[in-house]
DNA sequence: GCGACAG
DNA sequence: ATCTTGTCGC
């Protein structure tokens, strides 16, 4: 899909900050989209010995959930982990998927936080401004804000709150299991956010990213394996 | 200054 | 995130 105009991904955390803050603007919080016939799931990992980022985009029909594609890319590691600044690190190998496809879905889901963010920009903020497409953040924690525990009851919620402002909620989508954190992204309020999750969760984890996160790791070690391959070319090549 | 801190 | 074996529980 076409790309708009990117800020640079090299940067020091307070250009990031200045990055936060002019995109923050751009976020819309209300519903934006038509009938949802496809959903996407994305998600990134990481191989420390060959400085790359790698990530798996899934796409499913909607709503019956088949996988109807999925999208590998690697990219070189271009910044450390650092609380608030993990869409520097990760939105790159992100894009570089999107940029493999030719449809995007109708709605992706991105596994960590949306609008629960201390600037309220957030790797799903970020992702969706960028692409000006719908995006809901679902992280398995916490990064800020305060709330109370939720029933035990799979589908209830209780909101998180920072600065007297609600980011998102604590939802439980499986009885008697640990919650994850729902924010919206971008073109999402956070009911349909909610709503969605809550739909496309079987376990405790919502489909699109259980299936992400298990196709970035089959790829992943796909390349760790081809790096065998590739020491034993040099060998039999005596370099 | 100290503690918290998505993946 | 990643490194890693067995193990408790539905």
């Amino acid at each position: 899909m076409k790309m708009a105009k990117l800020h640079s991904w090299n940067v020091t955390p307070k250009q990031a900050i200045a990055i936060q803050h002019k995109l923050r603007d751009k976020i819309k919080t209300f519903d934006d989209f038509d009938s949802i016939k496809t959903v996407g799931g994305v998600d990134v990992g990481f191989i420390k010995e060959k400085n790359l980022s790698c990530a798996a985009l899934v796409i499913f029909s909607y709503p019956d959930m088949r996988i109807i594609d999925v999208i590998n890319s690697s990219e070189p590691i271009s910044f450390p982990y650092i609380p608030t600044f993990l869409a520097f690190r990760e939105v790159p190998v992100v894009l570089s998927c999107f940029e493999k496809l030719e449809n995007p879905p109708d709605i992706l889901i991105l596994d960590g936080q949306g609008y629960a963010h201390p600037r309220r920009m957030g790797l799903a903020c970020h992702v969706g401004v960028l692409l000006d497409i719908p995006t809901i953040g679902c992280a398995k924690s916490r990064l800020v804000g305060e709330f109370n525990m939720p029933d035990e009851k799979k589908g209830s919620y209780s909101y998180l709150y920072d600065k007297g402002e609600i980011i998102g909620a604590v939802l439980r989508t499986r009885d008697n299991i640990s919650p994850v954190f729902v924010s919206i992204g971008h073109r999402v309020s956070l009911n349909t956010a909610i709503e969605l999750i809550l739909d496309m969760s079987i376990t405790r984890i919502p489909e699109p990213t259980k299936i992400a996160d298990s196709e970035v790791k089959k790829y992943a070690n796909k390349i760790r394996e081809s790096k065998l391959e590739q020491e034993s070319f040099f060998k039999n090549y005596g370099i």
